[in-house]
DNA sequence: CGCGCATTTTGGTAATACCATCAGCCGGCG
DNA sequence: CGCCGGCTGATGGTATTACCAAAATGCGCG
């Protein structure tokens, strides 16, 4: 230590300043070579990564420190670990999942209200029912005249029934053909508003006439009338819309502090 | 696209054969335990845990299944671990740059493309303008001439200009009064946007006209004219939008950096 | 044909050594 | 006498080694 004070002391001995490096956390640099070669396409999905010990070996470091990045990369989604004979790390195909997760979380973590992601569900869903009218396909037609079959078939199982209208609001997402909107109108319906149950409470006296509006939105979408869409869809999840609202008012504090 | 939505069926399916091996990891159930205490808010955020060594002795497990949990909580973002002798894991307040980053990511490692993002963002700001017109105060709109009064006097500093363009669309999510829908337009032009420099290019040319659009959408907006502001809106976004439509078609393999 | 064992691979534990950081102390120097 | 500066110890994360348990797959033997 006096040595290296003295060294530095000493002039020109500063241009072998050797790095020092340790960037933090081996572990973290696993994950972040990972992560590169998955974006890079050398690792696709399907893939499975070299055993732990492959990979120990590998990167020269121990298996524990393995066996952290594998969890972190876990945790972000971007592998999945089988455990038995043929387990090991796969690449996962991305999936809204992630993201899903992600908001679910914030909405239980922060000052986020179901209310607020509702409504902001709302302004989403309604905002590209145009897009919708100019892309839709037959076959996306086709696809929603059979949701809307299935979820008449299944008035009278509820779960069945909010599964499949969830399954069909994101299929006229799909209409689009934008996968980021598909996925975010997915994230939404996935474990953002199925975890609450409490759009499930109400969706008994609706579901009748929720899936007739169903019905009448995709024939609006066949004659390609966005007015008459949007109408319908915008009365659709307005009721859902006044439910929020009234429970808004009810509520005491909101931070607008923040 | 054709595996995505091969996914999205997927995952649908398999959902109930997913959950019963999560109960099975340790770390796991540490995590989600850990997690619990935070929605509930027994955890507060900046409320530091116990250490790694008295942490594996109230769960009664080793020191290395602690810091998997550990590391799974970080990579969610829900804890922040420091060394030292006043370090620990300490509970971090939620911010949107989780969600911005998952969206971020997803971007890059899923076949989601620049242009699918920007034109749901469009949807997006477009369908909120309604609520923004309803709920605007008195000083949202103070806020939004200030803002348009420095993207003026910045005019010629690219860089400050097109962040402030970014700070006055997310101050105008902001006047919904709606955190959900406010953090999601930070998202969309915080880490996403930011990241490709794409947008930037053509940010100059449109500078001037951008910042009066800025300025007539606040007029519109004190007067509480919802056609007049959206039409603006639509405009302002629609030029963006027509440079993405065109770049859709041409698209190739994302030159992805960072 | 089916049951079960062997193999592969992850899951988990324990002991150990090593950095990083900070608080407080203690001694030298102005 | 008072202040500055480094030393030291306590706290707490980081990483390694060695070892055992459980799970899933697949092959072989009965």
């Amino acid at each position: 230590m006096a040595a290296m004070s003295a060294d530095i002391t000493g002039d020109g001995a500063r241009r072998d300043l050797f790095s020092p490096v340790h960037l933090g956390r081996v572990s973290g640099a696993i994950v972040e070579q990972v992560r590169l070669l998955i974006r890079q396409g050398r690792l696709k999905p399907g893939d499975r990564l070299p055993s732990e010990r492959d990979l120990c070996e590998s990167f020269g470091v121990s298996r524990v420190t393995v066996r952290e990045a594998l969890r972190v990369l876990e945790a972000g989604g971007l592998v999945e670990i089988r455990v038995g004979a043929r387990g090991g790390a796969f690449v996962t195909v991305p999936s809204t999942e992630r993201v899903g997760a992600s908001l679910a979380d914030l909405v239980g973590l922060s000052p986020l209200t179901v209310d607020d992601v509702n409504e902001a569900r709302r302004v989403f869903e309604l905002g590209i029912v145009p897009l919708v009218v100019e892309r839709v396909t037959d076959e996306d037609l086709a696809d929603l005249y059979r949701l809307c079959q299935q979820q008449r078939a299944a008035r009278d199982d509820e779960d069945t029934s909010t599964g499949l209208s969830a399954r069909f609001h994101v299929r006229v997402a799909g209409a689009t053909h934008n996968a980021a909107i598909e996925m975010l109108v997915h994230s939404f319906h996935g474990p953002l508003l199925g975890s609450t149950r409490e759009d499930q409470e109400v969706a008994p006296r609706t579901a009748g006439r929720g899936t007739r509006e169903h019905l009448d939105f995709v024939k609006a979408l066949e004659r390609r009338d966005v007015e008459a869409a949007t109408g319908i869809m915008s009365r659709h999840l307005g009721r859902g819309a006044r439910r929020g609202r009234s429970s808004r008012s009810s509520r005491a504090v909101r931070p607008d502090t923040t």
